[in-house]
Order: structure tokens, then C-alpha cells, then sequence
DNA sequence: GGTAACTGGGTTTTT
DNA sequence: CCCAGTTACC
């Protein structure tokens, strides 16, 4: 047990008064910088030392990092089991909840959790059910129906309300997709899927049940949530259900943060809390630990304000020198401003790995990227694509899902695929020879028996084991890629039958040997890769652990998997901004500053998409210690214009008004001195050398 | 005739 | 890397 004095050691007023808060609701507007981890971990060790057992104590995230973070510095080091907090991301600590009682949830236990790009690829195929499929160019396509699933889902809208406020094109197929979805989830539940969405729906609906929800409610003495602006509907109804009258809740954000609008999170349902919880207590944290004054007070001047959430951030670290904007010719300048910045912070002392790129989408990097190449200068990226999103690991994964559950048909689309001759047609032969097929819409039977029993197992998950008969469901597939597909198959039969994670990965990477060298020209390195994901999973208790991890926190790169990385090696970080959020360095260099990347034209539809992007651009400015570059590239590539006039001049973004412009210091970055004079027309001469050669044309 | 492979153009942000 | 359109194969 701690002493509260230690515990409290080093906060300021607001802080304390915030980890010492009793018991009722409680809103810690915490603005960026200003102690908020600390204040959480404080309150945690608080209510501890106050008597609540560690294991009473449920703290909830966004991201993985957040939560590891945060439950580090809760837990003394070498904390047994009881002394442990409870934590995780709502995902995380949902599918812990599900697992532990997957019967009670009606799901097989060997249960799928399927990515987005999984549920992307099922509706692409039961949307050829649906008529969304045809010489129709407007129809949605497969990545959008998803999407507009999971924003049904997580704003809790129908179908038409979500294609009325956010995709007016799919209009004319509301009645299409509608379908669509119902099919969707019919499908999800006859083959042991579950999506990221339903990970938070089945939580919630266990927590409504009357018998369950006390039981599930009475787990925890105190709930403290980490970023509450970023909540979605089913998040937001989880917590209130968690703490009906609001004792023992406390929940940390701050609206002017709040940048996952586009996946259904919305800052209303912070700014409602205190219609939720009368008696709700606002405590402020203004106090900023991070900043320099001239640094924050760019980020106040573009802080947007909420009614009764008012925040202006106070430096508490000294002056500083102003954020300088840097005016760039082109993109190509932009790179080389920036390399010269980092080298020179890096001469005066900044380690690489103490500044960090950040910009809007992941792509803005690529000139970026080739410059610090070409320089030599090593590099981190976040964000953008993912490991897991590689074509390979894919098949990987999907292998190992065809072993811990075989009746997932999306994993065994996938696998079969990756066999040379075999293409969608015979990949769906084979799934309906294995047992697996979906009753369509052709046949109302099959259908009707489907639906009648609600948590029946569905075709694979009762009858007949589906990797029992894959050697008759060989026969759909075309002759010529009849061996290769036994002989993959009949592998992962065998990686099955054993018991232990790691021999079942290593069996599944060796039954993948074959089909990876057959298609790709770089097979060897891959598989290297492969390797490593098979070495990490080996640590977990068992395959469908190791899967659920690498879906809910896949790593960035394969490296990442090797353990923490070195200590004497440093890098540059680039990020997006959506993750670098709650992170921080001495040196921020912020990419990219014109109309249409900040902000980006996509979003630039609606009011509130303009909002959000003004958040994430305060959030970027936010993540600065001591110095800020700003660079805009105000003459941009033009894709489709004479030779002679490729380029147009893009306008600073609109966030850098007058008053925000105010707070920076202005410079212009010298234009490329052109290495070479301009030659004359090099095609005759071409010509004429070639004329000597082959003759004249 | 139906399938698979190839080619070329385009890409917001993520649990 | 993904998708659509097109060509080449069984």
C-alpha cells in the first residue's frame, strides 16, 4: 500500500485536487501537455492507497501504447496478480470479457476476430448477392460498404441516416446495402466471425443483461477513462452502463483533441456528460509542462473553444523561440528545408529520435522519404500502412485462421487464392465442397434454417469439420493446381493436430512455403519476415491469442516484432498525425501546411469535417517541446496539364489566419539553383545516333 | 464461355 | 497496394 503523500508527490493544485477527487463523476478537461498521465496514474495509486485493490480498478484506452504506458506506471515493478489494474483498450478489454465466457456469448470458442480489410473483402463478396455488382460505376463499392457498416454501428444510425449525412452518392442503393448488412451479420455469426464493432456490441449487450450486466458492473470499484472525446456511441453507453450513477468514474480528455470523427467517435458525448451525471465535477488542467510560451501560444490561437469547456494552455517551461514557417517553392524543397533542419538541430545536440515529422495522410512523406534516403539519414515511419496489411503476412494470417477456426470462410478464400489457377470461382467451389457455404439468397431453406436458431453453430461450426474433408473439397479446384493445394491443405491439416503455439505457427509457415515461393519474385525475404511473426506468436498461450493481439495492435513493421529496439540506434520518427497523438519531442517538423492536405480536401464537405481537421492541426502544433517548423510547398504538382505548365500555386492553410500568423516567423526558403542549363532538343540527337545504328526509320 | 492473370491509374486519418 | 478494365488461357 502506498502512502498518499508519495503518491501526490509533484503534482500541481488541479492535479491533486483531480487524484484526490472522492467519489462521484468526475471530467478532468485536460488540455494537451499538462500532466494528464500523470494525474490518471496518480489517481489510480490514490484510490489504492485509499483501500480499493488494484484488481477493482478498470483503465480504458484508445491505443495499446496509451494503456501499456499508463499500466507500467501504476504497477511497482514485479506486481503480482492482485496487485494488477485492470486495463486496455475498450477492443482489448472486451475481447477479454468475450473470450473468458465465449459460451455465454453464444460464439464458438474458436471464434474469429476479423480486421477491416477483412470486412472488406466478405462484403466484396456478398455484394455480388446484393446487386452492387455490374456495369454500374456508381455502385459502392466493397471498402465503402464497410465503411458505412461501421458507422452504423459506432454512431448507432441506420443504414439510410448514415448514407443521408455522409455518402449521398450511394443513395439510390440504400435498399441494396441495407440488405447487404443484414447479410453481413447473418454471416459474421454462422461462421464464428467477429468484427472490431462487434467486440464493443457484445460487451455492451453483456452488460444490459439482467443477469450478467451486475455481475460484469460489479467487477470494478472505479472506471477511469483515457480520452474521452474519442469515444463512439457503444463506448460512451459502455461506460455509463460500467457506472450507472457515475461513482467511481473518472474520465480525462479534451474536446479540442478529438480526431477520430471519421470512425464514428464523437466529442458531443464528452461535452453530454454532464447532463449524464449531475452532479459531474469539471476539473481544469491549463498548467502546460510540455510548451514553450511561443509554442502554445500558436496552439491557443487556434485552439478551438466549446462552450463550457473553455482551455488557453499556460507555459510553464519558459519562453522559447516562435514556430517558423517555412515558405517552400515546391515539395522537393519542402524535403530538402526539412533534411537541413534536422541536421542542424541533430549538430546542436537533438538526437534524431528527439524530433519527429508529422503530417496529415501517410503518403505526404514519400518525397520526404527519398530525400533522407538519399542523405542517409535513418528514419521510423507511423502510421500508413501496417505490417499486418502486407499481402503476405495476410496469407500468413489467413493460413492460421483456417487452423484455429475452420470455419472461417474469409481465411479460406485468402489462403486457397494464393494458389496459382485458382481465382475467386474455384476458391468458392472449394469453400462450399468443404461444407462451408452460405445458404444464399437462391435458396430460402438453407436461409430460414440459419436464422431460426440464434447461436446454432452454423454449417462449419456444428456438422462436419471442415478440415476433416478438405482431401474431397480438393476436386473443386482446377487439375493443374490440384498438388500444390493438397499439399498445402493436407500441411495445415497436420498443423492442427499439434497442441503447442509454436509448433503450430512454425507448421503453418512451412505449409505456406510452397504458394509464397510460387508468388513472389522476393519470396525469401518475406518469408524472413513470416518468420518473425511466427517467433512472436509462439510466445502467446495459443494461435487465436496471437491472432486477436496481431488485429488489435498490429505492429508497424517487422522489426517491431524482434523485442524493443536498440538503445544506440536513432532515428527520426515520422508520423501521422492521427498517431502521434499523446506523444511528444523536443523538435517538431510539421509537413505539408496548404488547403487540401491541412485541410485535407476530403473532408472539406461538411462543418464538422472542417472542424475536425482544425483539431487535428492543434493537436500536431501541440506535440512540439521546444521548436516548431511549419512548411508549406505552395507550388504543387498538377496531374493532368500541358508539359509546359504542370504546376499551380496552393494557398497556405486557412488554420494560419492573421492571428495565428501572428505567432510565427515567416521566412522563405531559397529555390533550387538548377544543376544543369537547359540542352537543346535531345530527341534528333537521340534519333540521329540511333539511325546509325538500325538504319533510317 | 467462363476464369485467371496482367496492366495502368489512384490512394485520409485507425481500434 | 487496391481496383477496374482488358487480354490470354483452359
Amino acid at each position: 500500500m502506498f502512502e498518499p503523500a508519495a503518491v501526490l508527490d509533484g503534482l500541481n493544485e488541479d492535479q491533486r485536487r483531480a487524484a484526490t477527487h472522492q467519489s462521484g463523476p468526475l471530467l478532468v478537461l485536460a488540455g494537451a501537455g499538462t500532466g494528464k498521465t500523470r494525474t490518471l496514474v496518480a489517481r489510480a495509486a490514490w484510490l489504492r492507497s485509499q483501500g480499493t485493490q488494484a484488481a477493482r480498478i478498470l483503465l480504458l484506452t484508445f491505443t495499446r501504447r496509451a494503456a501499456d504506458d499508463m499500466l507500467a506506471r501504476v504497477m511497482p515493478a514485479g506486481a503480482s496478480a492482485a496487485e494488477r489494474v485492470c486495463g486496455g483498450t475498450f477492443h482489448a478489454v472486451a475481447h477479454q470479457i468475450i473470450r473468458a465466457h465465449a459460451e455465454s456469448f453464444s460464439l464458438p470458442p474458436a471464434f474469429s476476430v476479423i480486421d477491416p480489410s477483412d470486412v472488406t473483402d466478405l462484403m466484396d463478396v456478398l455484394r455480388t448477392e446484393h446487386g452492387l455488382v455490374g456495369t454500374q460505376r456508381r455502385a459502392p463499392r466493397a471498402g465503402v460498404c464497410a465503411d458505412i457498416y461501421t458507422r452504423c454501428v459506432n454512431t448507432q444510425a441506420t443504414v439510410a441516416e448514415v448514407i443521408a449525412g455522409s455518402y449521398p452518392w450511394c443513395a439510390d442503393f440504400d435498399g441494396q446495402l441495407g440488405a447487404l448488412m443484414r447479410s453481413y451479420v447473418a454471416h459474421k455469426r454462422r461462421h464464428g466471425l467477429v468484427d472490431f464493432d462487434d467486440l464493443l456490441l457484445l460487451w455492451r449487450a453483456a452488460l444490459t443483461d439482467p443477469a450478467a450486466g451486475p455481475v460484469l458492473r460489479g467487477m470494478f470499484d472505479a472506471v477511469l477513462v483515457d480520452e474521452y472525446q474519442d469515444v463512439n456511441a457503444v463506448q460512451a453507453d459502455i461506460v455509463r452502463l460500467l457506472r450507472p450513477d457515475g461513482q467511481g468514474l473518472t474520465c480525462v480528455g479534451d474536446d479540442a483533441q478529438a480526431i477520430y470523427a471519421f470512425r464514428g467517435a464523437d466529442p458531443a458525448h464528452l461535452r453530454s456528460l454532464a447532463d449524464d451525471y449531475p452532479d459531474l465535477e469539471v476539473i481544469r488542467l491549463a498548467r502546460n509542462y510540455r510548451s514553450r510560451d511561443a509554442v502554445l501560444r500558436l496552439a491557443n490561437a487556434i485552439r478551438p473553444q466549446s462552450p463550457g469547456l473553455e482551455l488557453a494552455l499556460r507555459a510553464e517551461r519558459g519562453t522559447g523561440s516562435p514556430p517558423q514557417l517555412v515558405r517552400c517553392h515546391d515539395e522537393a524543397t519542402q524535403a530538402r528545408e526539412i533534411c537541413a533542419r534536422v541536421l542542424e538541430a541533430h549538430e546542436s545536440g537533438t538526437d534524431l529520435r528527439d524530433q519527429a515529422v508529422l503530417m496529415r495522410a501517410a503518403q505526404h512523406s514519400s518525397v520526404l522519404e527519398v530525400e533522407l534516403s538519399a542523405r542517409g539519414i535513418p528514419f521510423v515511419k507511423y502510421g500508413g500502412l501496417r505490417f499486418t496489411e502486407a499481402a503476405h503476412v495476410k496469407d500468413f494470417l489467413a493460413a492460421a485462421r483456417v487452423v484455429a477456426n475452420p470455419a472461417d470462410d474469409i481465411a479460406w478464400f485468402r489462403l486457397l487464392r494464393l494458389h496459382d489457377g485458382i481465382g475467386p470461382v474455384h476458391a468458392r467451389r472449394f469453400i462450399e465442397a468443404l461444407g462451408l457455404a452460405d445458404p444464399g439468397l437462391s435458396d430460402p431453406g438453407e436461409a430460414g434454417r440459419g436464422e431460426a436458431g440464434r447461436g446454432e453453430a452454423g454449417p462449419g461450426l456444428a456438422g462436419p469439420r471442415p478440415l476433416d474433408r478438405w482431401e474431397d473439397a480438393v476436386a473443386a479446384a482446377p487439375a493443374r493446381s490440384r498438388p500444390a493445394v493438397a499439399a498445402t491443405v493436407g500441411a495445415l491439416a497436420g498443423a492442427a493436430a499439434l497442441d503447442r503455439t509454436a509448433d503450430r505457427a512454425t507448421a503453418i509457415l512451412a505449409a505456406l512455403d510452397g504458394p509464397l515461393r510460387d508468388r513472389y519474385p522476393d519470396a525469401g525475404v518475406r518469408i524472413a519476415d513470416l518468420q518473425r511473426l511466427v517467433d512472436a506468436a509462439a510466445t502467446r498461450p495459443s494461435l487465436h491469442d496471437a491472432l486477436v493481439e496481431l488485429a488489435l495492435d498490429p505492429p508497424v513493421s517487422a522489426s517491431d516484432l524482434a523485442g524493443p529496439p536498440r538503445l544506440d540506434e536513432d532515428f527520426l520518427v515520422l508520423s501521422t498525425i492521427h498517431s502521434a497523438k499523446g506523444l511528444e519531442w523536443p523538435v517538431v517538423h510539421l509537413l505539408h501546411l496548404v488547403d487540401g492536405a491541412i485541410p485535407s480536401d476530403m473532408a472539406l464537405t461538411s462543418p464538422a469535417g472542417l472542424a475536425e481537421e482544425r483539431r487535428l492541426f492543434y493537436v500536431a502544433v501541440t506535440r512540439a517541446r521546444d521548436q516548431l517548423y511549419l512548411y508549406a510547398p505552395l507550388r504543387m504538382h498538377h496531374h493532368r496539364a500541358a508539359a509546359d505548365d504542370r504546376h499551380s500555386y496552393g494557398q497556405l492553410t486557412r488554420f494560419l489566419d492573421p492571428a495565428a500568423l501572428a505567432e510565427c516567423e515567416a521566412v522563405d526558403a531559397t529555390p533550387p539553383e538548377p544543376v544543369l542549363p537547359r540542352i537543346g532538343p535531345l530527341a534528333a540527337t537521340i534519333d540521329a545516333a540511333l539511325d546509325s545504328l538500325f538504319g533510317p526509320t
